[in-house]
Formats: C-alpha cells, sequence, structure tokens
DNA sequence: AACAGCTCCGAAAACGTTTTCGTGTTGAAA
DNA sequence: TTTCAACACGAAAACGTTTTCGGAGCTGTT
C-alpha cells in the first residue's frame, strides 16, 4: 500500500529541490552528473513515474481521445474501435469510449462530460436519433472550443470537420451490379429509414446499379426497416409474397434474416436466389451458405480517423488547412450465398 | 474558438476573487444572496463547466475506471463493456478502454500507462499469454498502490482481489446434460487449451456430466483448439473420421464451424447430431439452424463488476471487507441445433 | 582586487480547482 | 464610545508537474 512516488518525495529524500528532480529525470545539463545519476538511480529504484493528471493540468492536453458511437455489440463498430485503438496506442494515446445507445441525449451528455478536459479530440458516428432530430449543436460547440473532431461511417453533411465514410452507394452499387451480373433481374433490397444517412446512400447505390443494368425500379421491392428489434419478422413478411432471383441487404444480419425467409418459402440460396450483404462480420463468415458480402474495413476506417485526428492534434499550426473527407472503398468478397450462382452464368 | 471559461475569467469579469465564484457556484452560505445570483447568472449565460482535469487532481480521484480486455471484436467483450458502460455511466464514471489483443506485453504497458493516475480501478480479463506466462506483477502492483481490481471472466486464482465469473463448469455441465437427455451417447467436445481458465472448466463440466450420465471418456472425441485463426481447419479435420451423435463446443465460433464440418460429411443437425454451443451472439441466433446455447449474459458480469468496484472506490473504509467472487448463472437456450432432436425424444 | 563567466541549483509561477483561515465591515448590545 | 458577533469576502495552500529566472559559488583573466 505505497501510494505512488512523487516529485516532491524524491526530492525530500535526497535533500534536493523539486525542480532539481525535475530536470534531472529529463536529462538537463543544468543538473550535475552526480546528482543527475543520483536522482535517475532513485527514481528507478523506486519505479518513480510521472502523473497523468498533473501533466495533462499542466500542458493542457491529456493525450486521450473520446469515442462516442451508437453501439459496441455490433462487429462493424467494434472492428472501428480496435482500429482507433491501435494507432491511438501506437502513438501514445488513450481512448475513452462512450456510448450514445443510439440516443440523442446521452450522445450529448457524454460529449459534454468528456469535453471538460477529458479528452484532447473527437471521433463519433452519431446515434440514430440525432440524425432523425437534425440537432448538432454539441457538435459545434465543441468544434468551436477547437476541439478537433472526426465524423465517421453516420455523419452528418451540415458540420464542417474531418470525416471517413465508406463509399456505401458505390459498394451498393457494386454488390447490386453483381447480382446483375451473374444473372439476376429480380432483386429486392433490405434497408433501413432514410434519414440513417448510410441506409439512404446504398438505397440511392441500389436504384443507380438497377438503372445502369436497365433494370425497372418495382417500389414493392423495396423494404425499409423502421424497427430493428422485429426485422426478422419484418423481412419473413416481406419476402412472403415477392417472387424474387436477388437480394441486397445493407447489412448482416438482415441477409441472414432473408436467407431463413427464403428457406422457409422452400426456396434454395444461391440456387433459387441470391443473397448479398454488407459488412463483413463473424456473421457473414460462418453462416451456412456464407454470405457474399460487402467488406467496409472496419479497422482501416478506424486507423483513418484516429490518423486525421491525432494530425490535427499535434499540429494546431496549420489549423486552416481545410477539412477532408476521407471515403474508404468497400470491397466486394464472394462468397457461397452467391458465387455458386457465378459459377452457374460461366 | 473561445477557449472554455475557467473560475478565474469569471473572477476577473465579475471583480470578485475567485473563491468567491467557487463558493457561489456551490452555493455556499459565506456568498451574499446578491453576489451568489449574480454569479450563477454569469455562469449559466457563458455555459461555464468545471475543469475535470484540475478536479481530479485536486481530489485525488479521476471518477474514470480502466477496462482492459484481450479483444473487442467478440459479442461477448463487446456485451460486458456495454455492461460496464451503462452502470459506470448511471453513477457518474467514464470508462477508458484498453485492448491487449491477448498479448502480455501490452497488457502491461497499458496497465501501467492507466495507473499513473488516469483511473482509480481497473476492471480486466487477462490476456491468454498472460494466463500461460503466469507472470500476474503487474496486477499485484496496481493492488499494492491501492487501486481496487476487479478481475472478470479470465481470472487468476492466485491475485485476491473481487471478482465475476460464469459458472462455466456448471454451464458446460448443463449443456453435455442436455445433450445427454435427449439420448446423445457419442459427445465430443471442442474446447480451448488447458491454460485459458475458462476453457479449463468447460472442459471439466464436460467430464463430470459425462459420468454422472454413466457415459465413458472418449479421448479421441476431445478437441483442444490452439491457434484460433486455424479453428475450421482443424474442426473439419477432426469431425472427418468421428462417429458422433452430439457435439459441445465451447464458444459460438465452433459450434458453427462444427455444423460446417458435419454438413460437408453429409449429416444433418440436429437430426443426425445435435450441436450446442457457448455464447449467445448474433450467430447463434441467427444461424441456420439457430444454435442451441449457454448463455453467459455478458451485459450482467459486466454491471456486476462495475458496481463491485465502484463500491469498493466509494467506500474505502471497508477496505477491509473480505473480497468476493460473483458467480453469474448462466442459462441453457434451447434452439434449433437440438431442439428437434428433444422433440423427437418426446 | 575587481570583474566576467561558468556551473549548479532553488524559488516561484503556472495549469484550474476547493477549502481553510483570516480580515475588514457592519450593526447592535453594553 | 467600546466591544462583539455576524456577515461577506479574499489570500493562500494544496494536488503534481514543468519551466523561467535569478543567484550563489567558483575559476580565471586583467
Amino acid at each position: 500500500m505505497k501510494p505512488k512516488l512523487t516529485l516532491k518525495q524524491i526530492a525530500r529524500e535526497l535533500d534536493v529541490s523539486i525542480s532539481t528532480v525535475s530536470k534531472a529525470l529529463r536529462d538537463s545539463v543544468e543538473i550535475s552528473e552526480d546528482t543527475r545519476l543520483k536522482i535517475k538511480a532513485f527514481a528507478k529504484l523506486y519505479n518513480y513515474k510521472p502523473n497523468n493528471i498533473a501533466l495533462s493540468l499542466k500542458n493542457r492536453k491529456t493525450r486521450t481521445i473520446g469515442i462516442v458511437l451508437p453501439e459496441i455489440i455490433h462487429d462493424f463498430f467494434a472492428t472501428v474501435i480496435s482500429g482507433i485503438e491501435q494507432v491511438a496506442n501506437k502513438r501514445g494515446y488513450n481512448v475513452i469510449i462512450c456510448l450514445s445507445n443510439n440516443s440523442f441525449d446521452k450522445e450529448v451528455m457524454n460529449m459534454e462530460m468528456l469535453a471538460n478536459g477529458s479528452t484532447d479530440g473527437f471521433i463519433l458516428s452519431v446515434a440514430k436519433e440525432t440524425q432523425q432530430k437534425q440537432d448538432y449543436h454539441h457538435l459545434t460547440e465543441v468544434i468551436n472550443q477547437g476541439m478537433p473532431v472526426v465524423l465517421f461511417d453516420r455523419i452528418v453533411d451540415e458540420i464542417i470537420c474531418d470525416k471517413v465514410i465508406n463509399d456505401d452507394k458505390e459498394g451498393a452499387k457494386r454488390a447490386v451490379g453483381h447480382l446483375t451480373e451473374i444473372g439476376c433481374r429480380k432483386i429486392a433490397i433490405i434497408t433501413t429509414v432514410d434519414y440513417v444517412s448510410v441506409g439512404k446512400l446504398r438505397t440511392e447505390g441500389y436504384l443507380e446499379a438497377l438503372e445502369e443494368a436497365g433494370i425497372p425500379v418495382v417500389e414493392e421491392r423495396i423494404l425499409k426497416i423502421e424497427d430493428v428489434e422485429n426485422s426478422e419478422k419484418e423481412i419473413m413478411e416481406f419476402l412472403k409474397y415477392q417472387d424474387l432471383d436477388g437480394i441486397f441487404a445493407v447489412n448482416e444480419q438482415f441477409s441472414a434474416s432473408a436467407v431463413r425467409g427464403l428457406k422457409e418459402k422452400g426456396l434454395e440460396v444461391p440456387e433459387d436466389v441470391s443473397v448479398i450483404g454488407f459488412s463483413d462480420g463473424e456473421l457473414s463468415r460462418k453462416f451456412i451458405p456464407s454470405l457474399t458480402t460487402v467488406s467496409q474495413h472496419g479497422a482501416e476506417m478506424g486507423s483513418r480517423a484516429a490518423e486525421m485526428l491525432i494530425e490535427r492534434l499535434e499540429n494546431p499550426v496549420d489549423h486552416d488547412i481545410s477539412f477532408r473527407t476521407e471515403i474508404i472503398k468497400t470491397s466486394l468478397i464472394a462468397r457461397e450465398s452467391t458465387l455458386a450462382r457465378l459459377y452457374a452464368q460461366i
């Protein structure tokens, strides 16, 4: 139960001043080699480590970055965190994570809490409710205070700051393009309501891909899930009365549910219907059939976001450097849920 | 770009002393109602919020708890974090998360980093490598400094502190018991190497259940996965030469792979072989067939861990209160991968 | 003997709080 | 008029650092 060594204690013990100890430990030339070595030896022996809080107060820098996101029990977000954590750690930063649970109020509270000195900057993906409300005062506030913010995935266009996003529209387009290439003509989309930025973009990609393939859009083939909790039932219901040969789902949960729905109708995947999803998580990889999907490279997103933030933090000089929006390319991972059909074509 | 209001600035602006401002904001009776109201109005108007770092330094409390765990892209750990975060937030604490990626060195580094003032206490699940090395000096060190530590899931018996664990052995026993009840006799286990504490316990549960059912143990039916990356191949290989009617896997990834392996052999789940896993994640729920599993209630584990830690933090008085080990009951969730077999029995 | 120039070290301020203790000003009681 | 309590406020220390500045003591040059 020894309560952490401080400079003051070392100073008292060695009968020198606090300043001397501090300087000795930082290898200042002001201190004679004798005392310097003595002090360093003592510090090492008793394992002195400077107090982070005191340093933060002095430097007005915490070397911590705040992450705020809607949820964590979700392969994509977990992967992003992992990416952030990796580069943050490499560059000597800590990450402090707050969950909004998609609640606007909690998002605001968390940001206010962290903004009062706890972090140097933010990496965040806004809550669904926030996108719906379109109230972003908490964002503008921290930005006005001079804290850098990097938005990722669920971003908001009105806020000017650095951003990292997927090429959601393009990814969706390629996914649907993949379906048309392997011969699908009756393609449904299972997506989210429009106020979720990424859902909207993926829907747009779907529409464009159909257009480019010369396939007319059928409104009945578009399912917008409102209540994620009940998505399974909604999807089952939706599929019941459809005649399809391809399905594009905007996440892996939806595509898994789609496969189940099709099986219940007596249809086989991919023989009768091809299914493609979004997000390359454990579910897509382990599923039977394994699911063709658009991989979002969450870890890379996280890394990039962290790098952009740290860049800002450590070069406050070029504060006027214009903000950038980095686009992480998605990639199509062909698996069993469409691959067999592709072979059939060839 | 207004750089955050401080007490000093308010004091200067209102021509009073810093102490007066501080007292007024904390509703001290020492301050006349006039000035008190004036100061509070001013503070509210310009949205004054005290600086957390300064408070931490003064109080020698950060109101942050450090979480260190092996990985985050894993439904169970994500769920635990979620549980911790929830109660931490409710009680006014922040969480700062560090990933060890199952590396001993990174675990040590992270803890040292956080121990220098960044957090008041720790919640952690030790890295696989740490369990292998059996080197726990970083744990004893922070404990000796008087920081409370709560270990969860992958714990270490030698360290005396609060702990939260699953009844892994009991859960495994019930899982295998479930298999025997529905008529399985040739039951394999797919588990981890023994130095992983939870893997070992689950293996023990398996053995006990067999014994109680009067089923002799067949060594060939025990598969211990060393390299998780290659688990799929190992499992495939393992299943190739087995004649089984039941499989118990210690996580959902293994059970999913097992189902695939069986299918490749032309066997159906659950008609030919029943499969039961551990951990109730998205994969088990969405899989086809949906996977019977032992649910670990990760969120509850997290909540309990956080509560125990905060308890210690806020009542340093009863420091001599003996340390407790809370056991979270697991529960069996019967799904398609065994349920059909159960019906067949009836 | 005077002075310059080193070398080595300590005092003090600063970061933003809270809190203890003192002190000046009232008004009323003696 | 003096004394005393109550009231309202400020000075200063403390938390643990870093850094600027100044100064003591010494050597060496004129």
